[in-house]
DNA sequence: GATGAATGAGATTTCATTCAT
DNA sequence: AATGAATGAAATCTCATTCAT
């Protein structure tokens, strides 16, 4: 790696970890800078201004927040289709917690900073929507394979996506709750025949 | 009302409006001082440091937000209990949007707060708390009644204060979806009688 | 005075001679506020930003810059015309040297400002009007009293203009030349009846 | 031109048109860099500092900057003295006005540049001086042959002098006078024999 | 009950300059 | 002949806070 692509991982590194532990508006340059070891206008030469390297550190929070990595399509079938789904809840909260926390709590940041900025809003929402999807798809093709009764589809899937992205948060603020039985229940009511 | 008091809930309404509209970090005190029409120092008066004030306003944003508010408990029984349930849900649709906006920004601010402040995680997580303890408290009076199958009580609970604080979240965020069908979706599955 | 004017206006006077001594780009705020025996931010309390003092230091360096304090038209009549119209140049030379470069450091400051920005452009144009006009009403008097020849008063007036001018901006730069006589040859030619 | 030559001029005619525009202070060697496609530090190969680039423009800008260029003695002689005095002036009038500006906008930044620091207020002064005696000397060939009286010359040539220069200021300004009314006036007083 | 005046600490940013390569 | 990477110094400005009045 050459020297300015070095310098400009540790940035983001130092940056991604102290937006974590502080926040973003109260890490400033100069933190970042020590903690890199570089003086603070150099941090000018990697990027344009404090803005423009908080829009990379969400891209490189972003880039790793996809449904496809919890929930691969192409592994799905008939057969396997409810316990996969399971496990890409569970998965999730078997995770490394310190390492997720970190993750998480930067993106709390980014939701923050997403209800002022329409730069940040677009974004997030395209995650979102990706995940709500996501699990609609998964849904589709389940009631293609019979595993699903084919009505009311949306909702489900939606309301799927809303457990699996708050028991994210729950998990960021410490509440100890069996959310392995909680997915579970979500999943379970998935594949009921409404008999109301 | 006293002066004192007038000009203190004065604060407390400006610094709220302020919090939601910037920030937290982004509202300084020539802000809400200006807003109320006094000068700076004169918060001080008021509220030992801006420390100080920022937990009042956690105060009066909190103690709107109780289990309580949403489902009475008191007004439930077997024969309205789906009805009721759904409404709760619904009702939250329903409010005053820009009204609402203010109040979960500023609540998500203390969120964020709440990561990094042990002061604050006690009483949001307090918060989210007597959400699960009330819809548990609610299906197990369903259950009681009859009415909700009683199996798996505390997970079911859960899985609805999940849904129903993460529809705000959604909602905030202007993602536009068909919350009603989702909460309904949430809610019936309590009253599957697991088959499988 | 009150202690904010005090204040106030020693930092008008420790601004102005800093900006004669150094220029207005090489003059910082810390330095004003080392001059005065103040703390930096304390000037924000003053004038909201570096703009804003400029703009005072203008106000106050051009109130002085008229016209009328150099020729004062009630004072002309017939018979004193050509001792008024020398003696109000030659007022200038005689004035206190080192105040009166200071005074036109700064002002030749706004005048390279003037050449980039508007605000000051309109305002200096303004001053140079206020004494090209002057000269001008000054000659129709003498016309009307018979003591110019009643032809080309305009350009007479501009070219006195001109030269009145210029000899504050060669004093400025330390060229020693017979200002006097200078303007007497200008003043003479004025009353001069054309006969080429 | 070799490649260094090259740049060396580039870099000249770049910084020119800078200070012209932005002015020498807010002119940044980033800005200049930039313009010629190099980089900042290249620019220290070519000038050890950015005041010896300041100081190389202002032997570019003076070399251009010469009472020969507007009145060549060689030219005049009794028949076409005060025509060719005329003209002179009318030139400047004529000139392309883009380019004018630029050069006394430069022109104007040294004579600030000028009051504080010794180096260029001696070589501003030689120019000035220049000036001054061109007019005189040509004044003195025209009493010579004839056609100017012999009286008061160098008065007289100094006030050329200083129309001439403010002339360029005004029109710098933007302030719209009828500048060759002006002109002639000033020279056609030189030819008067003096009857007061 | 409130303010006028001020401040220390610290924020982001710009700039001329350096030096190994 | 030029550059990539970095820096010390300093600029403007903001902020929570203080304290005599």
């Amino acid at each position: 790696m050459k020297k300015k692509d070095l310098t400009h991982s540790q940035l983001i590194d130092a940056a991604f970890l102290l937006f974590a532990e502080h926040g973003i508006d109260k890490t400033s340059l100069a933190m970042i800078a020590k903690e890199v070891g570089i003086s603070k206008p150099s941090i000018y030469y990697h990027f344009s201004s404090k803005e423009e390297l908080i829009e990379r550190i969400f891209d490189f929070v972003f880039s790793d927040y996809r449904f496809e990595h919890d929930f691969d399509l192409a592994e799905f079938n008939a057969d396997n289709f409810r316990e996969k789904l399971l496990a890409g809840g569970w998965a999730m909260l078997a995770v490394d917690k310190e390492n997720q926390r970190v993750v998480l709590k930067v993106l709390n940041e980014f939701i923050l900073s997403a209800l002022r900025d329409e730069k940040y809003r677009e974004r997030l929402i395209a995650m979102q929507q990706n995940y709500l999807d996501g699990f609609h798809r998964l849904l589709v093709k389940g009631a293609e394979w019979g595993v699903v009764p084919p009505v009311n589809l949306e909702a489900k899937a939606h309301m799927l996506a809303l457990v699996f992205d708050n028991i994210t948060s729950y998990l960021l603020l410490g509440l100890e709750l069996k959310y392995q039985a909680i997915w579970q229940t979500a999943v379970d009511s998935i594949f009921i025949k409404e008999a109301n």
